[in-house]
DNA sequence: AAAATTGTTCATTTTCAATTGAACAAAACA
DNA sequence: TGTTTTGTTCAATTGAAAATGAACAATTTT
């Protein structure tokens, strides 16, 4: 069925899909979190899933992944069997997930393996003629550099 | 053909491949730059094809993107018609890319929208009882403070 | 001028993650 | 007890982005 969506709505929904998109998260994602930001009610999954025509099993997944990261708040009504959810303000959540999901993993593990090529690449010779050795030396500075960074980051973002 | 990496160009193009998908580029990009990273020497576009075994389209259009940001660098060789390249040691050339190309536009897009949010969200009684009014507010000053970050954090990973 | 080399473009194919929807489970109700 | 409601799971499908490779252009060599 052709799905009813408010001005501001459709607004919200666009925003927050190229929000996640840019965080590599699916678009369902976002869409749910656009319309529950700015829905004055809490909303169960079959009025997701209504409002928004896309599945249950999307509707689902999307719902348990937000929940998990805490953007949205479970809250019961009474009288009513439904799950529903309202928006926590706290968007950071999002961001703070691609951090701690995506980035730090990456980096963490990202020394050691610049420390293996950094052996593979030491060919015993003078190291100032070395330009590979250079160049893993140097971006090594630079990955820790970036991953002191994150904390920092994280904090100023969460302090809203 | 089966393509013949040493240790180290195979850590390193897997270094790089997961270092760019974290930011959206396609795995050509990284293995690519990861190939010239550790390349004691220039390399031409065959060089590349032949290497990691990936076709002359993508070879391309690859380096046509690597060159554009700078972090490859066409190198002219004696005697030779090929354009050939080596890394750039600027790394963080493929991050600011990033930050320029997606995030930048999304977030100086994204306060207009807000504005355009708060108004349709306005429906002209108390804004205490407006919910998703004010969670679009306190959305608009968290984006402002993002926004202003960048610039901070484009410096403090330019500077290696 | 013909042939070979180097590189680009872009329609088609491939790949892979997101989405679907049917089958299933669990709980509430009649 | 059987039925309805609510929600999850996962094999199959879809869709969007990346990769391919053939056709083409431009330049150099013979």
């Amino acid at each position: 069925m052709v799905s009813q969506l408010s001005k501001l709505e459709a607004e919200s929904i666009d925003y927050f899909v190229s929000f996640v998109q840019v965080l590599g998260l699916p678009k369902s994602i976002g869409q749910i979190y656009g319309l529950m930001f700015v829905s004055s009610d809490p909303l169960a999954m079959d009025q997701v899933v209504e409002k928004l025509d896309i599945s249950k099993g999307s509707a689902s997944q999307g719902l348990a992944t937000l929940k998990g990261l805490g953007a949205i708040l479970p809250i019961h009504i009474e009288g009513d069997r439904r799950e529903h959810f309202v928006a926590d303000l706290q968007v950071s959540r999002i961001v703070n997930h691609f951090f701690e999901e995506k980035l730090e993993p990456r980096l963490s593990n990202g020394e050691g393996r610049l420390d293996r090529m950094a052996q593979l690449a030491d060919d015993g010779g003078d190291p100032k003629e070395n330009e590979p050795l250079n160049r893993i030396v140097a971006l090594k500075k630079w990955q820790k550099r970036g991953r002191k960074s994150i904390p920092l980051i994280k904090r100023f973002l969460k302090s809203s």
